[in-house]
DNA sequence: TATGCTAGAGAACGAACGTTCTCGATGCAA
DNA sequence: TTGCATCGAGAACGTTCGTTCTCTAGCATA
């Protein structure tokens, strides 16, 4: 077996066995069986567990961060782009494994003794946070408005997770709308921001 | 010693201690150390220490209520009270020991193997909604706002614990201010709401 | 066929867990 | 003082974990 494929077979099972089930609560030996390779090889691709714990993390991070991008893309103002991370949650709530955000739960299991959890999780969210930050300031809204559409999104993913409820995802749209208008409506215009009129 | 203070020694040190570190991370013996309660003694108090967390969890539950109801009460309006929960956060997450849900930290770390404890964060979060529901109402806003408003809560509690940053709790008040006003000058009026004029 | 080499299955190891057991010290009634 | 019940400290037990080691089977090459 090539060994980038029996990488990817590995950290596909564990990110699989992870989410669903928990870090701790999956040992080797299931990662093992789930992946369908020795254990041998398993060590010879990774040092350790943490280095296949960081290295889901990360896969996960890639994955969310194109699933966003790729649900902006068919929205064609900075408005509808950033509504469109909550259909994005809308669709992720729905499915049949959900069960709330890998990041948030890690950080929860392992972040007050795993550094490199509690990095990874910050590092997602602060990318996550920057990004929603640079498509409040293309639609003209006050900085503070990105903060806000953030929490909606973070309070949907954990509220969906543990009371099992989808319908968070639109409460967050529908919210997001109420702010993003308020903030649109209160700013201070400044002038090369309005768009020429002609006639 | 008194078997009621023995009790609370060791819920007192394991609710300091799960906090602090996670469930799974703290043994026994470290919970018999801390808690200055012999191991034999724990035993006889509580069966096992899914018991133990299961307790600590009830209390963590009883101590938020408590906490966001001292907090309503300064506060005369619904509107008010409403508000006063993102006071309550933020002088929550500036304590020094501040590590965010103690419910989504459980939840995420047990919550798919250790049903007692994601129905302890589901009984947590759903009183918490009902709560803000009753408010909502009370203020005559529409039903769609308290899950808004739910959500600013939750997403500030998980962005102020994984990003360390207390003023998640200023940009949920303020989001949830702007929430507010919008669905009460939004709403339809009941006759009975009006208040009567004078003169 | 003989010989290295590789790789997989799973045994083995040391540590840590939750829980139980042992044993010596202590306190109190008679 | 003696006998007895209780209690704490920590050893012990069985299990599980992450990680390493052993052993055997298969395979390519001479």
């Amino acid at each position: 077996m090539d060994d980038a494929t029996a990488r990817e077979l590995v950290l596909d099972a564990a990110d699989r066995l992870y989410y669903r089930r928990g870090i701790t609560a999956v040992g080797m030996d299931e990662l093992r069986t789930a992946a369908g390779v020795s254990l041998k090889k398993t060590y010879q691709l990774f040092p350790s567990k943490d280095v296949i714990v960081e290295q889901v993390l990360r896969r996960r991070n890639n994955a969310w961060t194109r699933g966003i991008l790729a649900r902006a893309e068919l929205e064609p103002t900075p408005r509808g782009k950033l509504l469109a991370i909550y259909d994005f949650l809308s669709d992720w709530f729905v499915e049949n494994d959900f069960r709330g955000c890998a990041f948030i739960n890690s950080f929860g299991e392992l972040g007050a003794t795993a550094p490199t959890v509690a990095q990874a999780a910050r590092d997602h969210k602060s990318s996550f946070q920057a990004y929603v930050a640079a498509l409040a300031q293309e639609a003209g809204a006050p900085s503070s408005l990105a903060p806000q559409l953030v929490l909606l999104a973070e309070g949907a993913q954990t509220t969906a997770a543990i009371l099992g409820t989808p319908d968070a995802a639109a409460h967050a749209r529908a919210a997001a709308s109420t702010l993003i208008d308020a903030s649109l409506s209160a700013r201070v215009v400044s002038p090369e921001a309005i768009p020429a009129e002609d006639g």
